[in-house]
DNA sequence: GTCTATATACTGATAGAC
DNA sequence: GTCTATCAGTATATAGAC
């Protein structure tokens, strides 16, 4: 017997309010109440469904996390097979950070709403958050480090962490500030674009990793 | 006449509390009778100092954005002296985040703090936070935008607001989350060292600059 | 499962004594 | 300038009718 393939319809209507809501305005910020009003739904069926507000966001974490690191994954093995260093060495950082920014990937909603979340939401510090964002996201870093490694050994770890962390940053500034891109630009490059923001940030990426380590270097 | 050098020095103990409380927890996270208990003053002092929780922002930002936009307006002028593209772009670079990250910069409590609060309070988008950092910071960005172009004239100055977007994600992810370099490293490097993440970001970042245009460049 | 009603606590802001 | 007391609003969470 399988479960059924619909819950209760309610439930997921809560879950896709409460991820624009707090991907638009943070989770502090947004009320139980404005999630209920958004949804159609009652105050007290959130309470009945997730038990709690942090209940409401380990919700959605959970139902995106393991769609989009499995496609992680897989993009990533597919990168490991390219023979040239350089060519394997894009094709990581383009699997690292793609599903993260892709509109058709994850399960619902797309990824790029549930990818400002966890920007935003990591920048509140929110505990119960970061708990949930080291359980599930440290194992498949570790993996691209690990690959990045393979394809930069004379690199140092600890720069290609440095540098992997830069990346992050990147990712997620723009995700939560895309305007800023178009204003400092003047207009001439669109923030809001997915497509822009992946090639110039890929771009940029690759030069970084490929950059002399510290200690070792020309003089 | 002058004005008396040091307020009724409370005024500037709430400053002080504020500014470290908002700094580690975000704006609204905070209320104001942490503040009050905190800075050892009186809730309804804060009003009658600062009118309200958004005036005291801004009082923050005004007690900082002052003095480190004239240090990075300094470095600027210096780094520009520098006939070499290749040193005057690294110089450049270092200008435009050493203050933000020095502890020594800045009148009050170092800019480390004040850039951990920036970095905070705008991920929350809050929208008096948001006016203030624009109307402040927008000016000598551009600034150094102009002189990012200037050494690298071949790149279109698209290519360079999206790099130096990228900078400043790099630079407020670091501040955030500075753990997280420590744990993705286990312990190899110190997300917390000032000294270890400006190597780190100038090298990585100076690379990125000068990486290829997209349009251009060789297949 | 969904609803109303409510308990309990906390928020920013203010009025007025001192 | 600092204090107490308090207002009006909102928060999350829950108990119980339907």
């Amino acid at each position: 017997m399988l479960m059924p393939q619909r819950q209760t319809s309610m439930r997921e209507a809560i879950l896709d309010a409460a991820e624009e809501l707090f991907s638009k305005n943070g989770f502090r910020a947004v009320s139980m109440r404005e999630i209920a009003q958004a949804s159609g739904a009652n105050l007290g069926s959130i309470s009945y469904h997730f038990g709690s507000k942090d209940g409401l966001l380990r919700a959605i974490y959970e139902r995106h996390s393991g769609p989009m690191n499995r496609r992680r994954s897989e993009l990533l093995t597919e990168a490991q097979r390219i023979r040239d260093p350089d060519d394997r060495l894009e094709a990581i950082v383009r699997a690292f950070i793609l599903p993260s920014l892709s509109q058709s990937e994850g399960s619902v909603g797309g990824g790029a709403r549930f990818a400002r979340l966890r920007a935003v939401v990591m920048a509140e510090r929110h505990e119960e958050a970061q708990k949930i964002i080291a359980e599930t996201f440290n194992p498949i870093n570790l993996a691209f480090i690990d690959a990045l490694q393979a394809c930069l050994p004379q690199l140092p770890r600890a720069d290609i962490v440095w540098r992997t962390h830069f990346l992050l940053g990147a990712v997620s500034y723009t995700l939560i500030n895309p305007w800023r891109v178009t204003r400092l630009s003047g207009g001439e490059a669109d923030g809001e674009n997915t497509e822009e923001a992946l090639t110039q940030i890929v771009r940029a990426a690759v030069a970084a990793f490929r950059a002399p380590a510290g200690s070792d270097a020309a003089p």
